[in-house]
DNA sequence: CCATCTCCTTGATCATGGTCATGGAGGCAT
DNA sequence: ATGCCTCCATGACCATGATCAAGGAGATGG
């Protein structure tokens, strides 16, 4: 006895690793997250999913055309930018459900190269269908909006870390902020693994790579955190928020 | 003898420091830069123009309601944000037809005050309109898209500054990315006069005002630039350029 | 299982730019 | 004009974090 047709569509995608919008647990984060079902089957439908990428792909490069943004689906990535023949620098780390690609509309050329950290899955997201699909639907034109909105502001963030603070608040907003968005992402705010090295995590906070290991060696012996390679448990996230202030 | 309607209206517009669209030196690089006539008449009507904010006065507060977004018409402002007690960060620089508060479509707040720098007189768009407006023409949402990208890709420019670069590499491109900005804007490339005071410019660069004084104390004496209080000459762009790079 | 390489840690020294202190210059109101 | 501010410049000193150097730990592949 034969399965049905959507059976078989069903195991089709999910052999080849894909799922839609509507049964993926990143719905309430991602894009479609403002979309009624009838909306999101329309959205679904142009989204091409990729084979996975492996540790040290890239997604795109830098200079390269633009066509697409990428919302992640598992695993994570940094963005690293170069200019002329001076060293990368790393702006941006990027977890499920975000966007990225969103800052090379404008000149239609990737700005940076995005690279995976670790085994990642990445929906494709081609952009002249987005743009003509969020003509249609104002759900989706509005989350699109406020997604580079958002970026933008934490695009502030960042400059006032990298401009005003030290190097220990660097390192604490850097895992505070980690440790909200795993919350948000229904995973462990106090238990997880990094999956970016030290020089990227110094490089992405101006900082050299031995201050990073000798501010974590520090936050260890002051109990705020236990790191153990890239295992990291926050054992004092209070602590730790007040030394990610920058006043005083 | 009465006057037409168009020229009594014509007056009126004047009169209350407007103008339309159609007419503005700015259109070129302005919101509606890619818009047909009648279309660029349709964003005309959802335009707001404001009468002239002095010196120092604010055009949102941090913390405010969103509704807007601004393009800077003449003038120029900063954009500044505070965190808990801690001191002010200038974030960002506008000049004429640059977009302002669309960092504060997220979360319905501006994230930061802008302040003017000088006299400046200003466009209010408000965004409900703007993004209704934008479902029907094209032109404007892609334009939209690509003012937001742009920002993006400014930020990333600036976080790379920030983290990476000297004292002097940073003044060298500050200077030359203003000298380019107004350029584009029609100004000369060599001599303008900054409306920012020097802590302004060294808060933004994230150096101590002395640090700016010196450095620029120091260009003078290569023969780089000439200052006097806040007039400024670009004697050597070259070399500027030269400087403001950071690899080697 | 060993060799190799990358990643991480720790120590010693140094340099850039911050902080503190002071004085001058220019704008603005009286 | 005169005094008062704010803004800017310059000098002396200091602190944070970078750089240089070396070694260990952990992964990866033969």
């Amino acid at each position: 006895m034969p399965v049905n047709a959507a059976n078989a569509l069903g195991k089709r995608r999910s052999l080849l690793h894909e799922t839609r919008c509507q049964n993926c647990s990143l719905s309430s984060l991602c894009l479609p997250l403002a979309l009624e079902l009838e909306d999101m089957e329309q959205f679904d439908a142009i989204i091409r999913r990729r084979s996975p990428l492996k540790k040290g792909e890239a997604l795109f490069r830098q200079g390269s055309a633009f066509s697409s943004v990428f919302a992640v689906r598992s695993g994570s990535l940094k963005q690293t930018t170069t200019e002329g023949s001076g060293e990368d620098q790393v702006t941006n780390f990027y977890l499920p459900s975000e966007l990225v690609g969103l800052d090379g509309i404008d000149e239609q050329i990737y700005p940076g190269s995005v690279i995976a950290l670790e085994t990642t899955t990445i929906c494709e997201i081609p952009f002249d269908r987005l743009d003509t699909l969020s003509e249609q639907i104002p759900e989706l034109r509005g989350q699109l909006y406020r997604s580079m909105s958002k970026e933008l502001r934490d695009d502030r963030k960042m400059m006032r870390l990298l401009s005003r603070k030290t190097a220990d608040q660097r390192l604490a907003s850097f895992f505070t902020s980690l440790s909200d968005r795993f919350r948000r992402r229904g995973y462990s705010p106090y238990s997880f693994r990094l999956s970016m090295s030290r020089a990227d995590i110094g490089n992405y906070l101006g900082l050299a790579v031995e201050t990073v290991s000798r501010i974590l060696g520090r936050f260890q012996q002051q109990g705020l955190v236990e790191v153990s390679g890239r295992e990291v448990n926050i054992l004092n996230l209070e602590a730790l928020l007040a030394q990610a202030q920058d006043d005083q």
